[in-house]
DNA sequence: GAGAATTTTAGACATAATCTAATATAAGAC
DNA sequence: GTCTTATATTAGATTATGTCTAAAATTCTC
């Protein structure tokens, strides 16, 4: 369980203000350590206080995700997934079990110039995909 | 316009059953230079024959996805693109417009064996973020 | 504490994708 | 070419996911 001054100062930064039930929902992502779809939150949140309705739930996430204090991930033809972003990481996807998993960031690949083109890059990721864990001890991949 | 010969040999090699509906999706899929949805595929695909219901237009790109021979795309909150994927390519993702670009391919950035763990790599990808030329020349950026 | 702007709410709505079980078709054997 | 059988297609119902609305509540600034 995180404490309000533990969350607080990242909303500050980023100008958005801290409702009950953003607070909430930010705190349920730190402490996930998988990834969450909007309606396993909207499922835990409405378990405790404070309550959120659906569309709160989405609209959090979307200004939380703008402010970028969590992440957008949607990856299958499934529901988004959702993280929390405070450290910088990759993701993974097995192909069997469509788990979705973080990697440790490592470093920028050389992006050549002449790919980019006239493009502006923010930010970048590298989306692995093959077997985890799980399924290569199951399935023998 | 593809011929049959053009495309057949990608079905034989996976082992897929060419019907006319797949051939025709695929044909459509390799013609167009930007990315389609689902829905988009359907519109097209009836304006023509053969015909092919929702529920095909889904499975076959499934099928060809499984295959390798089409990549899915699901990238905002909004419908799953679908890509033919003859080469092998990255992703550019516009903050502004969400337009989906793809990206010459460049080379593995060096993937640290710590990171993957117990995982077995069969691919990756780039998605790269930014701000695309289009967005860049109309708003500033 | 008062005021203005933003956020929350429940439920209706919209959109995307899957399922069902009857019918049609492709590919290999002959 | 014809037969056979596994596989694919179909229309429409159904589920899943996400957005919108307008009224009520809350946050933040002064």
């Amino acid at each position: 369980m995180y404490k309000r001054e533990e969350i607080a100062p990242a909303f500050e930064k980023s100008n958005l203000r801290m409702t009950s039930q953003r607070f909430c929902i930010m705190e349920y992502l730190l402490r996930r350590t998988v990834h969450s779809t909007a309606d396993e939150i909207f499922q835990a949140i409405n378990k405790s206080d404070p309550r959120a309705s659906r569309a709160t739930v989405y609209n959090s996430l979307n200004a939380l995700n703008r402010a970028g204090l969590v992440r957008e991930i949607s990856i299958d033809g499934k529901a988004t997934l959702f993280d929390s972003n405070l450290r910088r990481h990759h993701h993974f996807v097995c192909d069997h079990c469509g788990v979705v998993e973080d990697v440790a960031w490592f470093d920028a690949p050389k992006i050549p110039r002449a790919a980019l083109g006239a493009r502006r890059i923010r930010d970048f990721e590298v989306v692995l995909r093959g077997s985890c864990e799980n399924c290569r001890s199951k399935e023998n991949l």
